[in-house]
DNA sequence: ATTTGATTGACAGTATACTTACAATATGGC
DNA sequence: GCCATATTGTAAGTATACTGTCAATCAAAT
């Protein structure tokens, strides 16, 4: 006789943890963007600046790098962060292919402003769990990621970020 | 004294579940992709799938809040089913407005031959991780998502499944 | 019965997140 | 110096994932 198929249920796919991870995707989002609403800053643009405040002069492709993050995409992330003023692109001398990222005094000052509701943000996504839960979690997650990182499309490079320095040096 | 502003750095980013949840969500569908390729499929199709086969004659907002899935972007995600004829929509006679939803043959058949190569994909994305730790976090982060449920833009509605059956009993 | 309010699917708009492709430019091998 | 190759930013295309709004329709209250 044929080997029997598994059953295809809903139930299968709430526990599947690709539909746990993109739920949970969803969720952090809508936290952000609530906690953030005064600031008008998506998650993503967030961290671009967090990375060019941290790294002042990094062009887009060493960024796309730093935060793991697609480069074409990371084209539309600038702009719209350059037509809120917040981050400016200027010319490199050596290199005529590349722009270089800045933040503006708005971009540096609001960056200052908006980490409390980051913070808050950040916890309320994990409040219903326990403390230790939480500990738990994060420290699997941070092990997952980590080791998965080469099988996302945009691996992670945290230490590109530093290559622009060694450049002239 | 001014009290001490915490530093602004990219490990703080790194460690922050939003980061974490974007990143393993990103990787998760990138192994999604790349295990289903043979049958162009993306995983919120292949959710979309499931729940009209487990709800044969459901509707485009009962299939949204049972997949949890925004009501705008599902329209799409339909229309892209229909085009790979892996889905057909058909008018009710009860409710002008509502078009009700039911799997192909192909659709069926897809479904079918699919299920192996989905649960490689779900099985991979926690590969790394020790089996008691692979238990451990499934079980985490389905509390999680379950008691941050209505804090998510879409909540999910499981029960709303079988409302549309209801209406003639 | 008519009006009020809710529901449904559709559309336009914004923002990720990826693909491939391309022109401009740089770099390394010769 | 020249040429093959690589890099950089950009653009077009696809697919989520949301926000609104809208017309058509339905249901319920008067």
């Amino acid at each position: 006789m044929p080997s029997k198929t598994p059953p295809i249920t809903m139930d299968a796919v709430y526990a599947a943890p690709g539909y746990l991870f993109r739920r949970m995707q969803q969720i952090a989002v809508a936290i952000f963007v609530e906690e953030c609403r005064a600031f008008d800053l998506t998650p993503v643009q967030y961290a671009a600046l967090v990375a060019i405040h941290t790294h002042p002069g990094i062009d887009a492709t060493r960024l796309s790098a730093v935060i793991a993050f697609d480069r074409s995409t990371l084209g539309n992330v600038i702009e719209r962060l350059e037509t809120k003023s917040l981050v400016e692109r200027k010319p490199a001398r050596e290199d005529k292919r590349v722009k270089l990222l800045y933040l503006t005094k708005s971009g540096a000052a609001l960056l200052r402003d908006i980490v409390p509701s980051v913070e808050r943000a950040q916890a309320r996504m994990l409040q219903p769990l326990k403390p230790a839960d939480r500990k738990t979690l994060l420290a699997l997650l941070t092990q997952l990621v980590d080791l998965n990182n080469e099988a996302s499309r945009v691996p992670l490079r945290a230490e590109d970020a530093l290559e622009h320095l060694g450049k002239s040096n």
